[in-house]
DNA sequence: CTGTCGTTTATTTTT
DNA sequence: TAAACGACAG
């Protein structure tokens, strides 16, 4: 094989087949050509694909890793086991589920399913009051999970907790009724996969040594992220062979509140005595100046393995500061940045606006589309989690399991068929008293319900098992288009607020059920179906056109763009003022921040605001803001700051802001609508109606489509010649009906 | 049972 | 600010 292209350090890692192995990889240096590399020399030493087992945490990285193993080793890469924990762990459950007592066709909630499930035993309970946010016990019981406990523990421990934390008290009840119902919905949610798995291990020593003698090769991606449920299924499986080779970055942790453990990948040397450690410190991505930015951030983390990231590459422009008057300029001035990027050539889709908290996004795409430039926003909703996908998939879902109460209870007035919650509560009693799913108990429902309800829970089930009667012989195509015809659901869709709203609804269906008939085509049954997508978050779509990425720091990881602009580099946004209580919390902060200087790699912009609109007992506040303690921190030289007039002026009066540096000849960003986005004075009249021309000064001429909101929040969908539909705000686009 | 109106609440989210 | 939720009247 071809080791070309790999420095001495890949090297030795890629060629250190046995034993434990650790790879501390930096940022942008080849990782993923290590792992693969790897893979591809255990099968030219002759050991089976069949014998190796490659864990990452996305799906992403997963077919990524597949994809680059497959041009190296060719088909022997199809029978290499790479997957996500989670999908690991689902394929094994699938073939020994009943070993730990769940009944084959189990499904799987996802974390909405988990809080709607929450919310109802919170409600059933003597905790129904406004003091539990559903959200925070949520957040508990997965935490406690992650951490290998069960419900009986959560309680045992309870006695050690202030019995003032009412909130423990809520949990501790909730987490044992929560695993209860799990169990009867025959339903697993998505930690425990992985729990049930170490379960299944620790009852059955052979299924466990079965799979020890099967994985002789172990590969693990993102060790940084591991939690302690993760690391305990890992050290069991190369407990066999004790082959086990992982690689990550502890200063790309940026899970630790979601219970990622950095400190496995601290204590890899002791738990697996006698493994070798390789760093990877040349940066194959960016240029130096970046580098030495990156690394003089994370400099200021302790107990680090450090590492110090170095680059061949040709020295580039040194990164960017700019600080605006507030968020509103900010955004405007970032879109700027993008319209001067766009005139120097660079394709829009190599740039990428990153930030802390989603929240940020709304007013930088507001910028981007008054500046006619195209985003696509790539932490939003992904598509399985949409409404109209969870709809039609609870219905697919009980036609393979009926126990599953929690999809029944979403599907039974959905499209609203007269079925209320009181009628919905009476089945749900019957079904508790006569020891039933929901499901069983609707054929019974003249008995706990007034004729009228009970004619359409009956038609309701007629209609179910009409369904069920049919998955086995209509196409799996044909299948859905009669459930989304005959439940309602397509005529529910076309009733949504606006025609633009109503077409995305409906095409997304329509999407999965293509996506569904390819998947047929290749042999999957509907319950194959049903698995395989219960782990993906998002689906492959073809290639979107053009535009901007914007996305939250934890989604840039992984991923690179010539352009990076950093938005809100400031205290409270930047370390975010609710991880700011603890050393841990901020240096966790400043990873996020080190990980987002290192997807660039030839231009690193951030930007900073003066003052930002604050919530303060309820009400809003202009409050100063000042640059980020991560940059104070480093030496001012490592970057250029350039600050407008409003904000040094504003720094200058409130005796923050360093070194008022004055406003260096940059382009102060003008837009036609400068106004105040969020508070639109100036009572505009707004009579607008579908139909009528208008002429934009960007976007020329175009026709209302479509109007949704009143007032001031009026919104119109104007179809532009050339620039396609827009959505815009009548009281401040400076339109003009013509 | 359903639509409307006031109330509440607000990080990050690989699966 | 806005979106999501729950109480309440029709």
């Amino acid at each position: 094989m071809e080791y070309n292209g790999l420095n001495n350090q890949q090297l030795s890692a890629v060629k250190h087949t046995k034993g434990a192995v650790l790879v501390l990889a930096g940022a942008g240096s080849g990782k993923t050509r290590v792992l693969t590399y790897r893979v591809a020399k255990l099968i030219e030493e002759g050991v089976g694909p069949y014998n190796i087992l490659a864990l990452t945490f996305t799906n992403k990285a997963a077919n990524e890793m597949k994809e680059r193993i497959h041009q190296l080793v060719g088909s022997q890469a199809d029978n290499i086991w790479i997957g996500t924990f989670h999908s690991v762990c689902l394929k094994i459950l699938m073939m020994n589920i009943e070993k730990i007592g769940f009944k084959p066709g189990f499904v799987i909630y996802d974390a909405d399913d988990s809080l709607a499930l929450i919310k109802r035993i919170l409600k059933d309970s003597r905790y129904d009051n406004n003091e539990v946010n559903p959200r925070t016990v949520k957040y508990e019981i997965s935490a406690a999970k992650n951490d290998g406990y069960t419900a009986d523990d959560y309680l045992t421990q309870f006695n050690d907790f202030d019995p003032d934390e009412y909130i423990h008290e809520a949990t501790a009840f909730v987490f044992e009724e929560y695993e209860r119902t799990l169990k009867e919905n025959n339903a697993l949610d998505f930690d425990d996969l992985l729990i049930k798995t170490i379960l299944l291990f620790s009852k059955d020593r052979d299924t466990l040594s079965r799979y020890q003698d099967r994985f002789k090769y172990i590969l693990v991606d993102e060790y940084q992220d591991t939690n302690e449920v993760q690391y305990r299924l890992v050290k069991m499986l190369a407990d066999g062979h004790k082959n086990i080779f992982v690689v990550g970055d502890d200063d790309q942790s940026i899970y630790g509140w979601r219970g990622a453990n950095i400190e496995n990948i601290y204590n890899f040397e002791k738990d697996f005595p006698g493994a070798a450690v390789y760093k990877l410190e040349q940066n194959y991505r960016s240029h130096q100046k970046i580098l030495d930015l990156s690394n003089a951030v994370i400099k200021n983390n302790s107990g680090r393995k450090s590492k110090v990231l170095f680059s061949d590459a040709a020295v580039g422009d040194k990164p960017k500061l700019f600080v605006f008057e507030d968020e509103y300029a900010e955004s405007r001035g970032i879109a700027t940045l993008c319209v001067n990027l766009q005139e120097r050539g660079e394709n829009l889709n190599d740039i990428a606006v990153i930030y802390r908290t989603n929240a940020q996004s709304r007013l930088i795409e507001q910028a981007l589309v008054e500046a006619s430039i195209p985003s696509k926003n790539l932490s939003g909703r992904s598509f399985y989690e949409r409404k109209e996908i969870k709809d039609i998939l609870a219905y697919l879902y009980m036609m393979v399991n009926t126990d599953a109460d929690l999809y029944l209870t979403r599907i039974i007035n959905t499209p609203k068929r007269k079925i209320g919650d009181t009628s919905v509560a009476k089945i749900a009693a019957y079904a508790e008293t006569k020891r039933l799913s929901m499901y069983e108990a609707l054929p019974y429902a003249e008995a706990v319900l007034p004729a009228a309800a009970a004619k359409a829970v009956l038609d309701f089930y007629t209609m179910m098992e009409d369904f069920r009667l049919k998955k086995d012989s209509l196409s799996l195509n044909d299948l859905m288009a009669l459930v989304f015809e005959k439940t309602g659901l397509r005529e529910m869709y076309l009733q949504a607020p606006t025609m633009a709203e109503a077409q995305g609804r409906i095409e997304n269906v329509e999407e999965l059920i293509k996506n569904a008939a390819e998947r047929e085509a290749r042999g999957e049954t509907l319950e194959d179906f049903l698995y395989n997508i219960s782990l993906i978050t998002d689906m492959e779509r073809e290639a979107a056109d053009e535009a901007v990425s914007l996305m939250t720091m934890h989604s840039a990881k992984g991923l690179e763009y010539g352009n990076v602009i950093i938005a809100g580099v400031v205290d409270g946004v930047l370390p975010h003022t609710f991880s700011s209580g603890t050393k841990a919390g901020i240096e966790e902060e400043r990873r996020l921040l080190y990980v987002g200087i290192t997807r660039a790699k030839k231009r690193l912009m951030m930007t900073a605001f003066a003052s930002r609109a604050t919530r303060q007992n309820g009400f809003f506040q202009q409050t100063l803001s000042s640059i980020s303690s991560f940059l104070k921190e480093v030496d001012e030289s490592l970057y250029d700051k350039q600050e407008t007039h409003a904000a040094a002026r504003m720094h200058a009066e409130a005796g923050i802001g360093s070194s008022a540096s004055p406003f260096a000849g940059f382009e102060k960003p003008s837009f036609s609508s400068g106004a105040n986005i969020a508070s639109p004075k100036n009572k505009v009249s707004i009579d607008f109606a579908a139909g009528d021309r208008v002429q934009h000064p960007k976007f020329g001429f175009g026709v209302v489509k479509d109007i949704s909101g009143t007032g001031d929040q009026t919104v119109l969908s104007v179809a532009f010649e050339g620039y396609g539909v827009k959505k815009i705000f009548a009281a401040i686009a400076p339109i003009e009906k013509i």
